[in-house]
DNA sequence: TTATAACCTAGTAATCCGATAGGTTAATAG
DNA sequence: CTATTAACCTATCGGATTACTAGGTTATAA
């Protein structure tokens, strides 16, 4: 599929080959984070680097960090009610950290926002579930890979907390 | 929205608290797994496992594999394409291994298969992407965390061959 | 020559992602 | 008391992917 990019080039109809080559070079490359997170993450970050305590707008996190205000608008009420923020209307209002940084984990901002860390449903912690292909989960040569890359990246996501993220400058 | 699926059932008394009980039983869980790559996996560890060099029938995987043939089909079709397996048709056809088992490693695999192994496009090493909203990567809170994860999680999938995985009885 | 099994080309429904649009509610400033 | 502000809510959208399925064609071996 991703290999065979260039082969409708020299095809019969230039049209053709012209979208398949379109195809190719717009290829959506599927990675494994949303922007959604990602957004949410850089948001987090830009809150928790305040001295103060005072609330941030929505738009001047939108503006600062190149985010569709009211897509970050829907992420930023997201994570206001799975308890990672407080918020307040009106003028002065915004969004605010109600937990010291230090204590927020990268794994707890990415399970909320993204949902779960492990790769397949069955090495899931927190979102678990059986294959329905597979007959025993000892015999599966999967698993135990999937489980190796979860622990790995469970100990990277907590071992990060949002103070370290957006320590740097 | 996905989620309206069971709605109509309980519609109008019966509650809003049901509906919310549906909506999480029935969410789509992503996952960064394919079942394309999972297939693959186990498609070729099941290879792997055999002792003898002989051709192996895709209608032999699919059925002791619990996965759809002309699924399987494509899948390896492709890694025969991009240099993993080798095949024979006709009768006494199939796919066989081309390379040792503990020449393959998992990042080879996955990566023909599913794509990139990163979280996000800008620290990929195979499919690096800038990331358009990023004015640098040096002040993205995102991007050193994302480097982590990416690197223990090559780390695990570099360590483990198909040998490892298939070794497992 | 016939059975076999890989190979090829399309198309599909369901679903998600990343927004956008257009409003309502609550808090503050004047 | 009124206007402004900014969070909050609901609905909808195009484009893309995923996991298949359908229906063939080609090459090899018995």
């Amino acid at each position: 599929m991703v290999i065979s990019a260039g082969i409708g080039l020299f095809d019969f109809s230039v049209e053709i080959s012209i979208i398949n080559a379109q195809k190719s070079i717009f290829k959506y490359i599927r990675h494994m984070l949303s922007k959604k997170t990602k957004y949410g993450i850089k948001a987090l970050a830009f809150i928790a680097k305040r001295e103060d305590r005072k609330p941030v707008q929505t738009s001047e996190i939108s503006k600062s960090e190149n985010i569709s205000q009211k897509f970050l608008e829907s992420i930023l009420l997201e994570l206001r009610k799975s308890g990672f923020l407080g918020s307040k209307k009106g003028k002065g209002g915004g969004y605010y950290l109600i937990k010291e940084p230090e204590a927020i984990q990268m794994t707890a901002v990415i399970r909320v926002l993204e949902g779960p860390i492990a790769m397949v449903p069955c090495v899931s912690l927190n979102y678990y579930e059986k294959c329905d292909d597979c007959p025993s989960e000892e015999t599966c040569s999967v698993h135990s890979l999937m489980i190796q890359v979860r622990d790995s990246t469970l100990k990277v996501l907590g071992d990060n907390t949002l103070a370290d993220i957006s320590a740097k400058k």
